[in-house]
DNA sequence: CGCAGAGTTGACGCAGATCAAGCGCGGTGG
DNA sequence: CCACCGCGCTTGATCTGCGTCAACTCTGCG
């Protein structure tokens, strides 16, 4: 069921949870308005489908609660995700006719959305929606990197460590809470093993073997299938292998210096790991291209 | 040695290789003039560092010529490729303090630079400058997503053949040639085994052994390490798995049916596989939407 | 000519994929 | 109400792709 909200212009927009985050939040009050009168909640659950791989796409919007998976499907039947889209982050794909992804709501979904060609003609009117929309853009680019970073993790131990400590950071205690406070001891894992393992590149067993080898090793707690607590956030950083992870930052030991690969596993491209500060003798100075 | 171009208004940009690309080839004259008037190229050799990882990053600019390679390493020595920016391409990142990655040249490349604080303003006073932006990081954004579907991929041989196919897809035989055009039979790979590696995950070894393999299996020829000639397209295609990546679109056989899966490998996540539509049934109903 | 770095080739072992069986739970129907 | 089924998750046993180590070739360079 969907709610429409052209009625009491600004009320909607004004409470909505993802205020502080979602392009949509504008400071001109005229293009808020507007913005309120195109905008559609809607409520998808889980598995349902916004867009499939390569078909037209006519949605714009954000994503209000709940998770979206975009994934692409292999002639195999081999299924690969390339994000997950959460509480604030935007959905679709303007100026462009489709989107080469498949779209869904990996668990029960709230939406805000406006339809594409709608969205376009205001973003080509109001630059400072164009302007968010762009922001938010180049955090999804930020974001992408970052997931590359957890899909080429060497172990899948380290992929797995770094992907709770991915949701841990994106969903601080309660989905209601922005992200960007301080993360929770808790992890909801908004997706099923298989969406895990396709997402991780593994299988449902080895993720199975992985998580409670991990509870063995009391760094986490296993509370249900798709809830778990933290008990040693330090290991878990550890094994992840990614300190400096953008979603690691909150939980990251200062200036610290750097832990001994303790448990590393023997990595595979350890490459130019001595250069550092040696190949980059070449860097170049650009400073008087300032100003 | 780096070549200003404040005189002589819009020759330089004008003439550019990336013109068509290049997200600072703006219709608007007085922009492209002021655009000329900051621009500065700068040459680069291979291995020299724009930005270290998470440094303070004060340029934004084009790649004009050759290759930039972003990348991060974590603590144990990993380095991981998470993009690699090619002819046309934008590089930095706007609206940010910092990177989170390391911007390398991969090859000896030439650039066209932007002080950020400079074009943050210029994108601030010109919506047409900030579109062109903002489309060019969805681009990317797209290209990312590609990027994780081959490193997803199930074997290494699939990772191979999918990279080698992104890389045809962007030289066109030249690198002066804009992409979008016919992909030569010839892939010139512009980074070192090493680099490869580092981004598919893998080793040197194994990356040397696929690649004789499937020389071996007469799909390519190796004319030099980094030079190969395409002799099987179709096979290759088929190796990669993924007959729907964007860059494979050219190659790619209309609508007919899907290739069975020949020599795939087993797939490891098989998921879903047969539920397609299926599964949709609950799709949402969206044409209401509309308008 | 010796040396360094890039690429190749071979032998070996292990992380993790695969296959298979079993458990717990919610839904359905008799 | 319980029997039955299907599905998600777990656990065990086996097999293999590919990472690791090591040795060798080839090219370019001082």
């Amino acid at each position: 069921m969907s709610v429409r909200c052209n009625l009491r212009s600004l009320s909607t927009c004004n409470n909505c949870i993802v205020r502080s985050t979602a392009f949509c939040s504008v400071s001109n009050r005229d293009l808020q308005t507007e913005l309120d009168r195109y905008a559609q909640r809607r409520v998808l659950r889980a598995g349902e489908t916004i867009v499939r791989e390569g078909e037209y796409s006519f949605l714009v919007g954000t994503v209000v609660r709940g998770a979206l998976r975009m994934q692409r499907t292999s002639r195999d039947g081999h299924q690969q995700i390339v994000g997950l889209l959460m509480a604030g982050d935007t959905f679709g794909r303007p100026f462009s006719e489709t989107v080469p992804f498949a779209i869904e709501a990996a668990s029960d979904t709230t939406l805000c959305c406006f339809n594409k060609g709608t969205l376009e003609h205001l973003l080509s009117r109001h630059p400072e929606l164009e302007h968010r929309m762009f922001l938010s853009a180049l955090n999804q680019l930020d974001m992408a990197r970052d997931w590359m970073i957890i899909l080429g993790g060497q172990s899948v131990a380290e992929r797995i460590a770094s992907f709770f400590l991915f949701l841990n950071h994106r969903q601080p205690s309660s989905t209601a809470v922005p992200s960007g406070s301080e993360p929770s001891r808790y992890i909801n894992v908004p997706i099923s093993r298989r969406d895990i393992a396709a997402f991780l590149s593994t299988t449902v067993e080895t993720i199975s073997r992985t998580v409670h080898s991990m509870a063995d090793k009391s760094i986490l707690r296993i509370l249900s299938p798709s809830r778990f607590e933290i008990t040693d956030r330090r290991r878990l950083i550890d094994i992840s292998g990614a300190g400096d992870l953008d979603f690691c930052k909150m939980g990251r030991f200062g200036s610290q210096k750097v832990q001994r690969g303790s448990g590393s596993h023997p990595a595979r491209t350890l490459i130019r790991k001595c250069s550092i500060g040696l190949q980059h003798s070449g860097e170049v100075q650009l400073q008087e291209l300032a100003q």
